[in-house]
DNA sequence: CAAAAACCCTGTCGGC
DNA sequence: TGCCGACAGGGTTTTT
């Protein structure tokens, strides 16, 4: 379940590791994996053979490779990735590594890189996809996202708020648009347009270390409350990262394959019925809409007014 | 326009 | 053994 946490170490993995690199040859193993793709698989792979893998940039969950654009100035196409919940993208040293004989079961895209290797794209629950885009110029002016050399951002995900830990972001902008909101506070830090990066599992983290409850309805709340949701959830984001990233099945790897293990320090997150940390009361799960939510009973009270 | 619900997709697991 | 529903869940699309 790649959140701001993962994605950021895969992101950090590539520019390790195949920034320079240029596309030999694209193997597009489902189609429905490069989506949101006009022209489609063919024309998918089209626009990446040749094409050199410059920088490897992020924003929330959205992670996108420069690609070179011989005799133009600046780069003007990228290649978007979203890992979805299962989706990897794996280094491979040989075509030996990349197991030529039999693959991975659920490699869904494979670029081969020249000098030998690839990047494969795995992705069990087919949620994240990959695609060409055109990239467009941020409004602000700042980088488009962490490991962005450029003011620009894919067009596809111009829409999303800058993340948590993006140094450009506008926190007292980002406090009056939620308080400015009339739903759930989950609902508003879930929310990607208002900040990116935040999912299920910080979410409901950010909230405990915010002693604060999911359904309270954002129109109450105090400026003060706001900034420990969002303090609460970058914080558990900024330890997940120093450690590499959270993994609760093995779906999810990092770039080199070796999963995280941030998960053995979560507060409440998958562990209904076990004791908070903090006071001792049992954590309870609660169902919305086929999502769950930990929660503290007594650290984080249901209000009268719970919303949604 | 905002908010909420529906839908996309595959694999695992527990209950019967 | 095998069938079925619940669950994992972010983003886009549709509905309210």
């Amino acid at each position: 379940m790649p959140e701001l946490p993962e994605v950021e170490t895969v992101r950090d993995g590539l520019a390790r590791h195949i920034v320079g690199r240029t596309v030999a040859d694209v193997e597009v193993r489902r189609d429905y994996s490069v989506r949101r793709h006009e022209g489609g698989p063919l024309d998918f792979a089209g626009r990446l053979r040749g094409r050199r893998l410059d920088a490897v940039a992020r924003r929330g969950k959205f992670l996108w490779l420069l690609l070179d654009a011989p005799g133009t100035e600046l780069p003007d196409a990228a290649l978007m990735a979203h890992l979805g919940m299962s989706g990897q993208l794996l280094v491979r040293g040989s075509a030996e590594d990349a197991g030529a004989a039999e693959p991975h079961p659920h490699l869904r895209v494979r670029l081969w890189l020249d000098g030998g290797g690839a990047l494969d794209f795995v992705d069990q629950r087919t949620f994240g996809h990959l695609s060409v885009v055109e990239l467009v110029p941020t409004p602000d002016g700042a980088p488009g996202g962490a490991g962005s050399p450029l003011p620009l951002i894919p067009e596809p995900a111009a829409h999303i708020g800058r993340d948590l830990l993006d140094p450009a972001l506008d926190r007292d902008g980002l406090v009056a648009r939620i308080r400015a909101r009339r739903t759930g506070l989950k609902r508003a830090l879930l929310d990607q347009t208002l900040a990116s990066g935040v999912g299920n599992i910080y979410a409901d983290e950010g909230l405990w270390r915010a002693r604060l409850h999911y359904a309270r309805p954002t129109e109450t709340l105090r400026r003060a409350e706001v900034e420990r949701a969002l303090d609460g959830a970058a914080e558990v984001m900024r330890e997940a990262l120093a450690q590499g990233g959270t993994s609760f099945d093995a779906l999810y790897v990092n770039v080199n394959g070796a999963s995280g293990y941030f998960d053995r320090s979560l507060a409440v997150y998958g562990q209904e019925g076990r004791p908070c940390p903090r006071c001792g009361a049992l954590v309870r799960r609660d169902t919305f809409m086929n999502r769950s939510s930990y929660t503290c009973p007594r650290c984080q009270p249901r209000p009268r007014n719970a919303r949604w």
